[in-house]
DNA sequence: CTTGACCTTGAAGCTACCTTTAACGTTAGG
DNA sequence: CCTAACGTTAAAGGTAGCTTCAAGGTCAAG
């Protein structure tokens, strides 16, 4: 199969496939005479695996060292550390987010419970000094727990980059 | 104050604070006679602000616009707007996590549910056939839902950077 | 023999948010 | 007067995951 067919049938840009294959992602490549790239049916199913697991928010790094060559034998405990700490990651993110919720849900009420004896420059100074006086978000949120989320953003952003200019035809 | 005295007081880096004039997010600054800059006391103030709205998923952009230059003067309807999108990006963030968690549990409960009867290589191909034969995950996600999780993560990534190496002394 | 669809490469660009670097001027204290 | 700590600038670098570009080569149909 050649890389368009591929790219057809993953649904993938042709570019995301070479630059997988040139981080070390995709291996199972192989080159016609003509300098071609040329795959096994195969490739699709990794390609599957990779965008799946990027959506589950695991980088291309996490996810290299993760899979293996031979589909058939997989490191098992490895996978399983990587699938249990990526759920935690999630989970402090929920709750980072609960937080963020909560803090803007809080701001829209204090602004909209502005006494109806003040005027509104003396309201913005009421929840401006509630807003900078709020406890500073004890999140005890980790370094790793960061990690997820610089993945999982962009995990998101499948529908990014086609937004800038329609192909001029 | 001078740059530092207010890095100080915010808990930011001077280059961040540098940075931050330089994309007209932060005007009150003046200059004394040799070139130093010079703020006001409320530039603390509104770096924290700044601070605050990045914590809550706001870009740089998003805060540049509607930052008032005088603090009593907000512009109320742009705000409550702008408050409730984010409102609106945090859920759809959250319902995305919840899909990613499910999955994730339901990957482990699936590998884990090996028959006894059946070896590992085997297993492995049951469970690669059902994570890749699970519906595509309509999750409805909108380009601007996107954005604040781009927002979110780096928020989130005030450890990062640090981490590169320590300065060799 | 030409057209158009396909393939190749390396390098540069994009996003958002900064930091780092180089090369230099200013100021307070001893 | 020297030194250390502070200030200044513009420009480049770093992250993750791609895309785009320039400048080609290959191939089948007409």
């Amino acid at each position: 199969m050649k890389i368009g067919e591929l790219a057809r049938q993953t649904g993938l840009t042709t570019s995301k496939i070479r630059f997988y294959e040139r981080i070390g992602l995709l291996k199972t490549v192989d080159r016609r005479p003509n300098g071609y790239r040329t795959y096994p049916p195969q490739a699709a199913l990794i390609l599957g695996l990779i965008t799946t697991a990027q959506r589950a928010g695991f980088t291309l790094d996490e996810i290299r060292t993760l899979l293996p060559s031979d589909l058939q034998r997989w490191d098992h405990d490895a996978l399983m550390n990587a699938l249990t700490r990526k759920i935690a990651d999630i989970e402090a993110l929920q709750a980072r987010l609960a937080q963020s919720k909560a803090h803007l849900l809080h701001l829209i009420a204090d602004i909209q419970a502005r006494p109806d004896n003040m005027d509104c420059a003396a309201n913005a100074r009421r929840v401006l000094t509630n807003v900078l006086t709020e406890p500073p978000e004890n999140l005890d949120v980790t370094p790793d727990d960061v990690r997820l989320l610089d993945r999982t953003d962009r995990r998101l952003s499948v529908s990014r980059g086609r937004s800038k200019k329609a192909l001029s035809p």
